[in-house]
DNA sequence: TCGATGAATGGGAACGTTCCCATCATAGGT
DNA sequence: ACCTATGATGGGAACGTTCCCATTCATCGA
């Protein structure tokens, strides 16, 4: 079984010393002479040789490595984003570390221990928890780091994610200008992750200028609450006018666009008739029906621009203060919020 | 800005030798006097020492690193055996490297390079051409490789996927079941894709026995495309019996029926009347009106099962017989599949 | 009592790079 | 002709580990 060769062989079998050959493959090759490039490349094509990036990545410190930490990988919008980053690591020569938490904040910390050990050079980081120690000891150590997504007040780092406030603004002028009237927020537990406290505090917020009414409920447990909760608030008589105003569900994520889906289903609600808007644009949201209304992300921008933000910072030494970079979500209007009558 | 602790660091904190707290960190903690083991935790602990995975690669030849190579990371399919992946890596004390070759042979040739230059200890991989030559090279250094879902003739390794024929057995009696005669096969370009081939054959292949007549469409172009072949298929006059035989699609992959159900829905046809089953169980399929039949993967045993492989081809080095591990799909049988008349 | 055994520990070379510094030739300015 | 700047090249230490090989010291059977 044969071993890889080494730089040591290259340069043997090139008449050149391992200097040279190193320069060649770090990209310094101007500084060598035209002819000893050839005999280099040649060599190194004759066998095989591939720098090892552990001895790379030990000496210089540079393991060209970045990682990437998600909280929950079956998450599309994860995904997605995942996608933009891996296009923009590729086109800097970087490979990319991807850990997944399942959303277990302990892990979290695990993997952010593994991922320092492989002595990566950056970290996007989509947080399950809050391992803000951690995190702090990190940047200590000058390891640029880039939020995804949701937001961890006591770190030090770049944002990138959704512009919520323009989120929020696009949906309930999309629903208001539909006619609905009395809108119904639906988000999973706001506590640990900012997106979702900002979605809901907009949500809030946006309501009265459009001289809409609404309220917001958290999915906390099972299909079955969740499917109540609607019913509730589908079956009661109107609020602020009289009769039977038009009613909207708007949902925060993808995750609650499906389940908010299938609790109308089984309720035999018809959309459009009753609003429903989702965040997050998703393969089936086409497919139901009169066609789900959503917010869709520009999931490849926000990832390339983590990447971007990471090398950014890891150019300029000096603790530049932290950007925040919000991406407009575009809106695709479907027949889940129009209204037939 | 704070260096990290090395481990002579910690052996001089410690009182001990950089051996001792090699051995302690290598998990030969059994070797050690309970005291010295104590001052060595103690001492890493005060310095938050880790030890750094790039020397420990470059001294062993262990970078504790698999590689998984993924054709199409916006696939679920992909994304969920990749989870199982990442799980079993993780028991296992492994760190995953994930590259996406959006279905780019040369891009998957790229990715190959960089994982082995990161001295991978194992390989899972999800073809997209036939790096066959790369592959080979790999396995001759020793280099344990897993081929997922799809098959490489040319490399010697063991496969994990789906038991296609099991799977096309269990759709066809399915469909014949439900009374449906008449079927349409789709998939996408069988040529590059090993699976694709399998279930195409099988499906040929298990016709007749069930006194079935069927016929294959290869999605190469566009939906327009697809939705007229659909509509041809449906709106010609019966085959082998007079009078209108009820009618099924069969769509070979999850982005299959993707696109078959938005040309079915095109076309207005109603599901259940129309049959549709598709291989590779999503989100979405029950959502759709009287809810998509589907064969479902168990993705998360495939996972495993490649790590597993991987490990087991890892330890014994004399070269075995490649196995095969075929899983058997679930059937969720749902509306799409119910004749209402 | 003594060498043999074995357990606990440590010193140092090696892994494959990078990068500092040295060397050497060539050329250019005086 | 000489000194120096410049460019091409190479030697060797170092990066942080692991692991082979000592070394030490207590234990034990004869």
């Amino acid at each position: 079984m044969p071993r890889r060769a080494t730089i040591i062989e290259v340069a043997r079998e090139a008449g050149a010393s391992k200097t040279s050959v190193s320069r060649y493959f770090a990209g310094e090759r101007d500084k060598l002479s035209p002819a000893l490039c050839k005999r280099i490349a040649a060599a190194a094509l004759r066998l095989d040789y591939r720098p090892n990036q552990m001895a790379r990545g030990l000496k210089a410190g540079r393991s060209r490595l970045i990682g990437m930490l998600v909280a929950d990988i079956r998450n599309p919008f994860s995904v997605a984003v995942m996608h933009g980053v891996e296009r923009a690591c590729r086109e800097q020569g970087l490979a990319l570390l991807v850990c997944n938490t399942d959303n277990d904040p302990e892990l979290e910390r695990t993997h952010l221990a593994l991922m320092s050990s492989y002595q990566v050079e950056g970290l996007v980081i989509n947080a399950s928890g809050s391992p803000d120690a951690e995190l702090q000891a990190l940047t200590g150590q000058g390891l640029p780091l880039v939020l995804l997504d949701r937001e961890l007040s006591a770190v030090q780092a770049d944002l990138v994610g959704l512009d919520n406030t323009r989120a929020l603004d696009l949906a309930l002028d999309h629903l208001a200008e539909q006619g609905y009237a009395e809108l119904l927020y639906l988000s999973e537990p706001p506590e640990r992750a900012s997106p979702r406290r900002e979605r809901l505090a907009h949500f809030q917020a946006g309501l009265a200028t459009r001289r809409l009414s609404g309220e917001a409920y958290t999915m906390s447990g099972s299909d079955k609450e969740l499917q109540r909760a609607i019913k509730a608030f589908l079956t009661r008589s109107g609020l602020e006018r009289s009769g039977n105003t038009p009613r909207a569900l708007l949902c925060a994520n993808g995750a609650v666009t499906l389940a908010a889906t299938r609790a109308l289903q089984r309720l035999g609600v018809r959309l459009g008739e009753t609003g429903l808007m989702g965040i997050d644009e998703l393969d089936w949201c086409a497919l139901i029906a009169p066609g789900i209304t959503t917010l869709a992300q520009p999931t490849e921008a926000i990832g390339r621009q983590a990447v971007a933000s990471l090398l950014a910072n890891s150019v300029s030494q000096t603790a530049v203060e932290p950007r925040q970079h919000r991406f407009e979500p575009r809106l695709i209007a479907r027949g889940s919020t129009r209204l037939t009558g």
